[in-house]
DNA sequence: TCCATTATACTCGCATACTAGTATATGGCA
DNA sequence: TGCCATATACTAGTATGCGAGTATAATGGA
């Protein structure tokens, strides 16, 4: 295992420093990266369904209705009934959530600045392009 | 949240990509793509310490003893008594794990070249020149 | 030598992330 | 209209991955 030329190590270790860069960020907020990211989705616009925010996060409904519970549980969102669908259920924000998912966008966006500070331009919209292509190959 | 700009959505997302596909190379080998890859480190050189292992592959002492759980029950390796460390174990790959252990090596390489085949080999290794510098932001 | 510090591997609890399976509801088709 | 395929959200089980805490052992300095 030549640990520096695999692809899968390297992406899994990067992601993981990403991941570990992101928490700090969002900390203060007293929530995970990936909470973060789902109020980042549902601050563009809530009352979607489940179904949509899986969608959109790419996550898969089981491991998004946990995160649902914890973002329940912790006051930021609401699950309502759908008006039209009795299988489906409407992501509502709290009043607390808004505020909170605003500030995740913030803090997000200036990781994202920080985390490719080091990057030229060039740099960065070529490491998007090439994780955009591998994000495809998927099955 | 523009999930296409966002450096942590793409590299979780590409990761995830990448994970499926390991996953699949290595199903009929009938271990995970972590353990695959952990088995492929051992076959570099086995009778190395946990602490040892968790420094090359990376990961969190608690995290290596539930992937070195599975494989010892799996009969892939076996924990040894540290001979001048009462401390430490000395992990040791079992006649079937040597085996295994090629035949991860192997099929990590497959996919390593299947995974990155559509990309030039300027962009591959631009990429794992990008990945490198990224974790090495880590705290 | 003795003791405080460090190192090692472990446990527990939590948070993703997946597959598989389930109950309910919807909708299209005969 | 009645029924079957599909959609929706959920639970259960498994596997990473981390932080915090623990018991034991080694080590270095007073």
């Amino acid at each position: 295992m030549d640990s520096q030329a695999c692809i899968f190590f390297n992406l899994s270790k990067a992601n993981q420093a990403a991941l570990r860069f992101l928490a700090q960020k969002v900390a203060e907020l007293h929530i995970t990266p990936v909470q973060a990211m789902v109020l980042g989705f549902l601050h563009r616009g809530d009352r979607v369904t489940s179904s949509a925010l899986g969608k959109m996060t790419e996550l898969d409904s089981a491991t998004l209705t946990g995160i649902l519970d914890r973002l329940e549980t912790a006051g930021h969102i609401r699950r309502h009934m759908h008006p039209h669908d009795r299988r489906s259920i409407e992501i509502h924000l709290t009043p607390e959530g808004k505020e909170l998912a605003a500030l995740s966008v913030g803090a997000i966006d200036e990781a994202n600045r920080e985390f490719l500070a080091a990057f030229t331009p060039a740099d960065r919209s070529g490491l998007l392009e090439l994780l955009g292509k591998l994000r495809d190959k998927s099955p």
